[in-house]
DNA sequence: GCTTAGGTATTAATTATACTTATTATAGAA
DNA sequence: TTCTATAATAAGTATAATTAATACCTAAGC
């Protein structure tokens, strides 16, 4: 590791003396290590017949991965470093509102039990605002849904929640185990605004298949769909997760879609954040309590068919 | 980098003798280079006193680190080591109309010059078929804006083109040095359909800044929209390098749009290619030789000012 | 072409590091 | 307890890295 970064010195140097100077060790050492790095690659990465040395193609690339490992490695120490002494503070959270139904109000107690030091505020704000806050450093992370990585944040992919249609425990659809996106033309929906990810991506959905269904209306929350199909003929795609509970209570009812939809979900931070040293402990501990307890090999899943079968159980 | 793989294999095999016999060292070897690995950091990696042995907390969080960063490494290295030998082969690229063109097709052949031995196939389609093709492996890589690596790719991003209002040369609208948001209300708009990433986020922006412009009519490509604004008084937004040559040559003209909006192009490629040995060396010259002339910090720019002068100097 | 300044490669001696074997210590199972 | 498997420790040896001194090379000035 210390090899690479040498080398990295040297290139950004464009000389053995200096870099073997910041390295605290004598210019012929830099050129040995070099030059037994050179062999062990099997390639010329520096040119030495010209003065100042010049760097071979494969030499700058390779300079440019040295650079990057070195500073993974560097980051890498310093967390591991810091994890010690248990972290204190507040993190910062915004997300979309259907983050929190079964995924941050959960996770938020299960985490503060086990870090007693750190609280955790969550903002529940429309997907926009989360960029916004997360960009301008408001808060120290965000959860979103089809994370947008161009807007200047870095991503930690979640999890993909599966899409279901979800309707009334009366419904006509009921009759059949699954449902086929072009079996939806026969009924009246509701979705999401198309300004969200989400509705914006049922939309790409429909079309990609040749499917047009009615839909009847849009809202901007799960919660106002929920209500609209629990008291109307009207069906709705929501993920999953978000509906265990009225499904398990009986209040509403759910049918797999096909072909499959779903909705990636991720925790996106500030650039460099993912593994940089500018997140801050705290809010690295929470992130890797969300990607630990809700990525994609988690054991979250099955602690939600427990509820449920608690749920059951109690007759709720 | 050694003993951070050998860590690693201690971390997944839960014993040191394994790992040691698979790094062809001995138990006592590999003992005493995780033990001076901790003393380093500081950290207690592993708890020997138990059988088989347990990872730490910041154990756990370093292995995880140290796999990723043994497999950049490789990677890295077979990158250096494949380079020797010119590529050859043939890259195939999807990419989104726009991007061929000041982009590609500039691009392309300058490439191909360098490297006689690669062909180069561009496929310019709709945005979701360039997603679809990287994910199907049908292309190698995909030149799209508003990169979403929520689509199963991994992206490699390559710039920000600045948008500028775009109209005729005799249009009323000149009489200012700039435009902002909301003096667009006053003038009739063409842009591009909503289905678009350009089209959605250019609707974003004005709802942002509360601007409701008059749009008369959207398309699906930069060439069309040209077309009309051309003949009409009707103003458009595009990247300020597509309409580089119109405004040189005079038959259109463009301002600056205030507040800053911006297209941010992006290479996608399938997930593990980015830094992965699974793109093909002849699709990763390609890539690089794209970052390094269309990149953040290229010259291309300067490239497009000459070949304006040129053109202008022309009298074209 | 000669010379000098500033840098790099090479060499041999030294020092530090890593490895091995043999031994001791410990956890878990019988 | 006793046995077994595994890890830690100690001591000696091999290997590699470092230094200091020196030879060599390139670019630039005369």
């Amino acid at each position: 590791m210390q090899t690479l970064k040498l080398f990295a010195d040297v290139v950004k140097h464009h000389s053995f003396s200096q870099a073997a100077e910041l390295h605290g060790i004598s210019q012929s050492a830099a050129s040995q290590r070099i030059g037994q790095l050179e062999k062990k690659l099997g390639v010329t990465l520096l040119d030495r017949s010209v003065r100042p040395l010049a760097v071979t193609h494969a030499g700058a690339i390779f300079a440019r991965g040295c650079e990057s490992l070195v500073q993974e490695y560097e980051n890498l120490e310093a967390r591991v470093a810091g994890l010690t002494k248990d972290p204190e503070g507040l993190v910062r959270v915004s997300a979309i509102y259907s983050a929190g139904i079964d995924l941050l109000s959960r996770a938020r107690k299960q985490f503060i039990e086990q870090h007693k030091k750190i609280s955790v505020e969550i903002r529940y704000v429309r997907p926009e605002l989360v960029y916004q806050a997360v960009h301008d450093g408001e808060s120290d992370m965000g959860i979103v849904s089809y994370p947008e990585t161009w807007r200047k944040v870095d991503c930690i992919p979640l999890r993909d929640e599966t899409m279901v249609v979800v309707c009334n425990p009366q419904h006509p659809i009921l009759a059949s185990k699954q449902v086929d996106v072009k079996d939806l033309q026969q009924y009246e929906m509701v979705t999401f605004e198309p300004d969200l990810p989400v509705g914006r991506r049922i939309r790409e959905y429909f079309k990609s298949h040749n499917a047009k269904p009615t839909i009847i209306n849009v809202f901007d929350n799960i919660d106002t769909l929920k209500g609209a199909v629990a008291v109307t003929q009207q069906v709705t795609i929501l993920p999953d997760r978000t509906v265990m509970r009225e499904v398990a209570a009986g209040t509403l009812a759910m049918l797999p879609l096909t072909p499959r939809l779903v909705r990636p979900m991720g925790i996106i931070c500030k650039r460099r954040c993912r593994n940089g040293s500018a997140f801050p402990p705290e809010a690295q501990a929470f992130a890797d309590f969300l990607v630990a307890h809700a990525g994609p090999d988690s054991d979250f899943d099955q602690q939600i068919q427990h509820d449920n079968t608690a749920l059951m159980g109690a007759g709720i």
